[in-house]
DNA sequence: GTCTATATTTCGATAGAC
DNA sequence: GTCTATCGAAATATAGAC
């Protein structure tokens, strides 16, 4: 898919005959489909993303049961069973023909989709008393970017697998590194 | 500087065009410094930039005294005072032209620059009794991630400034989410 | 709808004057 | 050392046949 090539390797580093091969087509057809070119298709890979995303931490959260330990750990399976999604870094830094006013659009949608399901059950766990008084999206910002941080360790690097690396830092985060 | 570039703009982003520019210079002019052309001038922008953070990281720390949390948050600031390092994702996927065993060199050098001085910070807590036993490599990890994740951060779109956020989430890992 | 062919632009790299 | 000039390759985009 084509969202997995801007996500590995950028938009600048994707070719639209990468993403015709890869749809068994050729280049110039694509803009029968996208007719603005580059940047149309890469906005809406983008918005397809988002939304399979938001779909897709839903789904995992719901099938989680109500455990807060582990719906986390099932929002890390879903974030690391997806190509990475390097959530604003794309938007803001590698397309520098974007319009401005679809760029600030793409990363509110792109905060939507991800922070939120992730800030709600952690606003649930508040609300249940399990967790102490945070700010939840801060919370849920930090948690997608140790998680998606996770796509960039090799995985000959360590001894562990992702999803162990994962259930390591969620245990951190609930419990602290402090002793006490 | 051309590492700004680089880590804003990834290596496909950015041209020898923009970086002949930055330094007030003639495209061509660069292959006076960097003989082998954009590639080699990649691979030195990289190693200067994880000795600069090395460097960087350690005196932080050392200035910060024995306070892990003063420590930590010396570590963020440094962070966030440098242009984002997005330390493997750039070599890895980015430059799929770069010699495979450079490119593991490279990823070799910026583990050690940025995560060892971490890691050895917290293995000191640990062995000072302070912070519970936990894989020092993956605490570091993850804490670069989210600090580093912080840059992705428009700051418009936050009601704190990005040290400030910082600071929250390094509470949060030092104390855990969990209430008890 | 998808193709071939090609125009246009941009980029990395080289040659040679100064 | 830095420049101008330019080449060749690659990428985006367009035109038009089928």
């Amino acid at each position: 898919m084509a969202d997995d090539l801007f996500s590995k390797k950028g938009y600048a580093g994707v070719t639209l005959r990468e993403i015709a091969d890869e749809v068994g087509m050729r280049q110039a057809s694509l803009y029968y489909y996208v007719p603005k070119g580059k940047e149309q298709l890469f906005i809406e890979v983008m918005k397809r993303t988002y939304a399979r995303h938001r779909e897709g931490l839903e789904r995992a959260i719901g099938e989680a049961g109500s455990d807060l330990t582990q719906r986390l750990q099932a929002i890390a399976a879903w974030l690391l069973s997806q190509p990475p999604v390097d959530y604003i870094r794309v938007i803001f830094s590698d397309v520098s023909t974007l319009d401005p006013q679809q760029a600030e659009w793409l990363v509110y949608y792109a905060n939507s989709s991800l922070v939120e399901p992730i800030q709600t059950i952690i606003e649930d766990a508040k609300r249940a008393g399990i967790v102490t008084s945070l700010d939840a999206e801060v919370a849920a910002n930090g948690l997608i970017m140790m998680l998606e941080g996770l796509h960039n360790v090799p995985s000959t690097y360590t001894k562990h697998s992702r999803l162990q690396l994962a259930d390591m830092l969620i245990d951190m985060v609930l419990n602290g590194w402090v002793k006490r």
